[in-house]
DNA sequence: TAGCAGGAAAATC
DNA sequence: GATTTTCCTGCT
């Protein structure tokens, strides 16, 4: 099904899906695919209009917009984020980034695998364990992957996600599954949640053991924030923390600055990450999110 | 709370 | 070609 979808409000597909939150879309020649919901969706931009093409009928413009989120106003969000030179610079130059409505549960499992990995790696990771586990379908002669259902990874065996190059996150990741599965996390009780109360939930234990294995502080926000709609969640990684002690000595304050400015060394306790990201959501406000999407992208190319 | 293991591939030297 | 780093979390 092809169809176009008229942006009325800034939009940069290209920003978009190389900012790092999309494990899952790939440019091929002028074109991105995307594997999203089952189903493969192409895009391109020309200027004003996405040009799509998908293999499903259910892949609609309002899906799409949905999707990318286009029915929110960017520039009031940057409006309300530009407060310094620094973030403003990092805005200019990626202007048009925006955030995805992932799905819960492929976001929930693929920054489970985002440990101590970077993004070709993760990208990679995902793309075995769909192969290997996801539904096939076939879009313009190629094979494609669906994301697996949670059931399906918990009763994957241990060994067959090592196979998978997942190493010691295989365990993390068949737990996961298997608490999503048996309804352990109910994604639908978030919605009516705060930031501060979904991500209490994440990150929730029960008789003293962890619901969901390897979710940390960081995946946690990255879920809350690329896929249950908590527009303030501020993950911090490496990239962020680098771009915080560099450029934002007074926010983070004498003693974090020096302890992560230099080359990163020092890795986040998790003391001093709830500091540093209560600090940049006091900060940067009720869209602190996007704020963090352009910073980790501007490190990274080394923009700001 | 601090320190360490974990595990493979990318990035860097 | 070896070393360091990598969108970190769990355990002790």
């Amino acid at each position: 099904m092809e169809f176009t979808v008229a942006l009325t409000s800034p939009f940069s597909l290209e920003y978009t899906l190389a900012s790092g939150q999309l494990f899952r879309w790939a440019k091929k020649g002028e074109w991105w695919y995307g594997v999203v919901s089952g189903t493969v969706i192409k895009v391109r931009q020309e200027g004003e209009v996405l040009r799509c093409e998908s293999s499903s009928e259910k892949l609609d413009s309002a899906f799409v917009t949905r999707y990318f989120r286009l029915d929110e106003d960017l520039e009031h969000i940057l409006a309300t984020l530009t407060k310094d030179e620094v973030i403003t610079k990092a805005v200019e130059r990626l202007y048009g980034l925006r955030l995805v409505r992932q799905d819960r549960w492929e976001c929930l499992a693929s920054f489970v695998l985002a440990t101590n990995a970077n993004i070709p790696r993760i990208s990679k990771m995902v793309s075995a364990v769909c192969t290997k586990y996801g539904d096939e379908f076939g879009f313009e002669g190629e094979l494609y992957h669906a994301f697996p259902q949670p059931g399906k990874l918990a009763s994957a065996s241990l060994p067959d996600l090592v196979a998978c190059g997942l190493g010691y996150r295989s365990h993390f990741l068949k737990r996961v599954s298997a608490a999503v599965s048996d309804g352990k996390i109910e994604f639908s009780e978030f919605d009516s949640m705060g930031y501060l109360e979904a991500r209490k939930l994440l990150l929730k234990e029960l008789l003293g053991e962890k619901v969901l294995l390897g979710v940390g502080p960081k995946v946690a926000d990255c879920v809350l924030l690329y896929s249950f709609g908590k527009e303030e969640a501020f993950p911090i990684d490496v990239w962020v923390a680098r771009v915080l002690a560099k450029s934002y000595p007074k926010l983070l304050g004498a003693e974090l600055t020096r302890r992560y400015a230099r080359d990163g060394k020092a890795k986040l306790s998790s003391s001093d990450y709830s500091r540093i990201s209560e600090r940049a959501r006091t900060y940067f406000g009720p869209y602190a999110g996007y704020a963090q999407q352009y910073l980790f992208m501007a490190a990274r190319g080394e923009l700001v």
